[in-house]
DNA sequence: ACGTAAGTTCGTAACGTCCT
DNA sequence: AGGACGTTACGAACTTACGT
């Protein structure tokens, strides 16, 4: 039997949507004529967790693309400060701040600069499995859903998001320009040198404030080992990390569980 | 030179959905 | 069913540009 349809039109840019029964959201297909897509993907793009580029925020971004200066992501390696100058809040300071927290991004390392993408269910995380298991953009580009749904985390939907976005003429066009302009698209050498199989099958939960590494090179010290970090403690749990100010109702899951609890230094101790 | 307003950063928490 | 993930929201501290 034919599921029952939804009709609605987006509220920006009144393109049609159409949304099956029981499919939770609808998108707006207009990725390319309707604004507020054009500026989220590029807001995303910048983001904290994505290229991180400081100078430029949000709203910055809105502006640019308002004033013609950038219509995806691409397009900010290609700003000068010249021309931001004009702009309403970018002076001289800001706009030169802008231009080198762009060009600083190209040392972003490929893991992230996936992210950035905005590849439809391919968030922090998945990025990650996907930028260790393929090494490059070149070899995910290959990958066909079958091959896709092989690696460990990925399911169906996520591979078919990932070869729909490849298959996509404009996406290619624009991964190809940030490839020209120098932003990694593929594990550096040194991360390859990082990486080990030491903490193979192991999976850690970290918890409370650390000294010698901060909590975020911490849990990428153990990614970057082979292990795999969780928030909350079960008992697939190997081992905790326990820092100062460990939460207390972790450290009573964790004892009434066995699993042993290390230091920091038990830990950097492991993977030495 | 100073205060204000706007933007960004950083931490956190909650929620619904997806994966295994 | 349980855990993980992606997304969104919020607030507080900090930075910067701009008007007075």
């Amino acid at each position: 039997s034919n599921p029952t349809t939804y009709i609605t039109t987006c509220p920006e840019c009144h393109t049609e949507l159409i949304r099956n029964e029981g499919e939770a959201q609808h998108y707006c297909p207009n990725t390319k004529g309707c604004p507020p897509q054009i500026i989220g993907r590029i807001q995303h793009y910048i983001s904290r967790k994505a290229m991180d580029i400081e100078g430029l925020g949000g709203e910055t971004v809105a502006l640019l693309v308002k004033n013609g200066l950038i219509k995806n992501y691409a397009d900010l390696y290609q700003l000068v400060v010249e021309e931001l100058i004009p702009l309403e809040r970018l002076a001289q300071k800001s706009a030169e701040n802008l231009v080198k927290g762009i060009n600083l991004s190209k040392e972003i390392p490929f893991e992230r600069v996936l992210f950035a993408l905005g590849i439809r269910y391919v968030g922090e995380t998945v990025a990650k499995k996907l930028a260790k298991h393929f090494k490059s953009i070149d070899a995910l580009m290959l990958a066909s859903e079958e091959e896709l749904v092989l690696v460990d985390e990925i399911g169906e939907r996520i591979a078919r998001s990932v070869v729909h976005f490849f298959t996509e003429e404009e996406n290619r066009v624009t991964i190809q320009r940030l490839k020209d302009h120098g932003v990694q698209l593929k594990i550096s050498d040194e991360q390859l040198a990082d990486q080990t199989d030491i903490l193979l099958g192991k999976s850690f939960v970290v918890s409370g404030v650390f000294t010698k590494v901060s909590r975020i090179e911490l849990k990428k010290l153990i990614e970057d080992n082979g292990g795999k970090v969780s928030s909350s403690i079960s008992g697939k749990t190997s081992f905790v990390v326990a820092g100062d100010n460990m939460g207390p109702s972790k450290r009573t899951k964790a004892e009434g569980l066995g699993i042993p609890i290390i230091s920091e230094d038990d830990f950097l101790q492991m993977i030495s």
